[in-house]
DNA sequence: AGTTTCGGCGCC
DNA sequence: AAAGGGCGCCGAAACT
């Protein structure tokens, strides 16, 4: 019996199936069964599911109770292989991938879909285009060998196989919600806003700040416009080119307090207020979707709900059911272990490889033990830092970590010259407009067919506008944040199968952090699967470095108390 | 009236 | 003290 298996819905909610041999072909003849559910049920013996898309199957398998444990999501990897290619412009659905394998007109990509509160089904609706099974299997096979093609072909099947993964973890995800207390979010909504009045307004403590705010300016003004809070100060004799807080706070004048504390409760009064409550929680569960690889670097996204914005003070309404509990469990100082791991840097690592507070090691090697400046010059490298004391801490960084901070001024060049950028693993930054590849690469070296000029705009808002330093930082960020992504997904995959056997199972994730909802008793096992996850994907990410990836984990029963 | 952009701020 | 990366979301403003 073949450990890999092809999958396609047919009509009806049946389903069309073939085992697959080493090379990606098929192993034998389709098979065509009435029900799509049954026919995975069936089959506990396969190893790995290849199919179009995670979204379009396994919803309804979560539905009727079935997982699965491994999957080869086509279309992840069509999009991984395009920009490992240079040509992360071009269609990325199967349908386009065989288009191009059979040399037809390639069917452009259907649009994104727009978050809808509470719409569950949400991952099918944009239209999935139909490829049958013996079609998808031609371009599966072709993805094996455009795979091999790759300078670093292992990398890159990991790669794919972690970001497979991911689309599991975000299925199942998405399938549980978060727990969510809504009565205890409108505790916390009442003590913080005040009464609620029917109609919509404003809540009494927002309408107490904002006539505290007009008060102290002597005229009625809407705290929640900016151009009126401009013209305000303007005619107090206050010039601000903006009403952002760092800009407010330095000024001195009676409004500015409760300006402040009217922003921060306005804020989670619209994003995380009464209407969100009615819009995101049903049956104690915080209905969130999950998009893993939404982003350029690799980072998932949410659609809708805000999942990874969620202020700290509404955290207290995530509560464990009774007699479960939360594993919070948070990397810590990540990006820097990331940058030791992928640069090789011998001091950083060594620095990365105690489980110890990393900025302090740093700072007491290059900073006369300031530790607010090394973690300054630390992000500073990793974000692009181009002026004040930042540049002089850089220098500092640079002349204890010198492969370190080269290996991203290295990837800031490249970007600033257009040149493709990769991640450990091999996810694709997307060059500049028009750019020509000029053979050498940041990030893994490797060699690629040249670059062609595409319109970078359409997949990458607002990349063709910024200037070559902007992309210098965006390509600087991007090999560690990227990486640092990779590693996530392979941790994720890692504690995902140690919890396999368990009630336990991940509820939240947000790039260096995760939850795991558990019973009570489980919950030391559960700890115990998050230290040997972060290790194995440390040793599979990255290979046999001494840096280490050290949590700070909680089990909590209330995701406020975590901290 | 409907759609897109902007300003501001939440998280990492 | 000041301004560097990645996102999503909201209402208002600016458009068509």
């Amino acid at each position: 019996m073949s450990d890999r298996w092809a999958l396609a819905p047919a009509e009806e909610g049946g389903a069309e199936l073939a085992p697959l041999g080493p090379d990606g072909l098929p192993a034998g003849p389709v098979v065509k069964e009435p029900d799509l559910v049954t026919a995975v049920r069936t089959r506990p013996q396969v190893a790995r599911w290849v199919w179009r898309a995670t979204g379009e199957v396994y919803p309804r398998l979560l539905d009727a109770g079935v997982r699965v444990e491994r999957c080869y999501d086509i279309e992840v990897a069509e999009n991984l292989l395009l920009g490992h290619e240079g040509r992360l412009g071009e269609p990325r659905s199967a349908a386009a991938a065989l288009a191009r394998l059979r040399g037809g007109p390639v069917p452009p990509d259907p649009p994104q879909r727009s978050a809808e509160p509470g719409s569950q089904s949400s991952l099918f609706e944009p239209r999935p285009v139909h490829v049958p099974l013996e079609q998808l299997i031609e371009v599966y096979a072709d993805q094996q060998r455009r795979h091999d093609a790759t300078a670093y072909p292992e990398r890159v099947r990991l790669l794919t196989a972690a970001e497979s993964a991911g689309t599991l973890v975000a299925g199942e995800m998405n399938t549980s919600g978060l727990p969510w207390s809504a009565e205890v979010h409108r505790e916390v909504l009442h003590e913080l806003l005040g009464e609620r009045y029917a109609g919509g307004g404003e809540p009494k403590r927002l309408a107490e700040l904002t006539d505290e705010v007009s008060a102290a300016f002597g005229r009625r003004v809407r705290p929640d416009l900016p151009a009126d809070v401009v013209k305000a100060f303007a005619q107090a004799g206050i010039k601000v080119k903006s009403t952002r807080r760092w800009e407010i706070e330095a000024v001195e004048h009676p409004a500015v307090k409760p300006l402040l504390e009217y922003k921060t409760l306005y804020r989670i009064w619209v994003a995380h207020g009464w209407s969100w409550l009615q819009d995101w929680v049903r049956d104690g569960r915080f209905r969130l979707e999950y998009l893993p690889g939404g982003t350029v670097t690799g980072r998932w996204v949410t659609n809708g709900g805000g999942a990874l914005q969620i202020p700290k003070v509404i955290r207290r309404a995530v509560i464990a059911d009774p007699g479960w509990r939360l594993v919070v469990a948070d990397a810590d100082q990540m990006e820097p272990r990331v940058l030791a791991a992928i640069s090789r840097d011998p001091g950083l690592m060594e620095v990365a490889g105690r489980a110890t507070d990393l900025y302090q090691s740093v700072s007491d090697r290059a900073f006369a033990g300031n530790r607010d400046q090394a973690k300054l010059a630390v992000l500073g490298a990793v974000y692009g830092q181009t002026s004040g004391d930042g540049l002089k801490n850089l220098a500092a960084l640079r002349r204890r970590f010198p492969r370190a901070v080269a290996y991203v001024d290295d990837a800031a060049r490249a970007g600033e010259e257009g040149r493709l950028v990769r991640t450990w693993l091999g996810r694709t930054c997307p060059p500049a407009v028009g750019a020509a590849d000029s053979g050498e690469e940041a990030g893994i070296p490797q060699d690629a067919p040249p670059v062609e000029a595409v319109d970078t705009e359409e997949w990458v808002p607002g990349y063709a506008s910024t200037n070559s330093r902007a992309r210098g930082r965006f390509a600087r960020n991007f090999v560690v944040q990227g990486s640092a992504a990779d590693w996530a997904l392979l941790l994720l995959a890692a504690l995902r199968r140690s919890c396999s056997g368990l009630a336990a199972e991940l509820v939240f994730f947000q790039h260096d952090e995760v939850i795991v909802h558990c019973p009570a008793e489980e919950a030391d096992t559960v700890v115990a699967a998050i230290r040997e996850a972060a290790d194995l994907a440390g040793r599979l990410t990255f290979g046999e470095t001494p840096v280490r990836f050290p949590f700070t984990t909680a089990v909590v029963e209330c995701y406020a108390d975590a901290k």
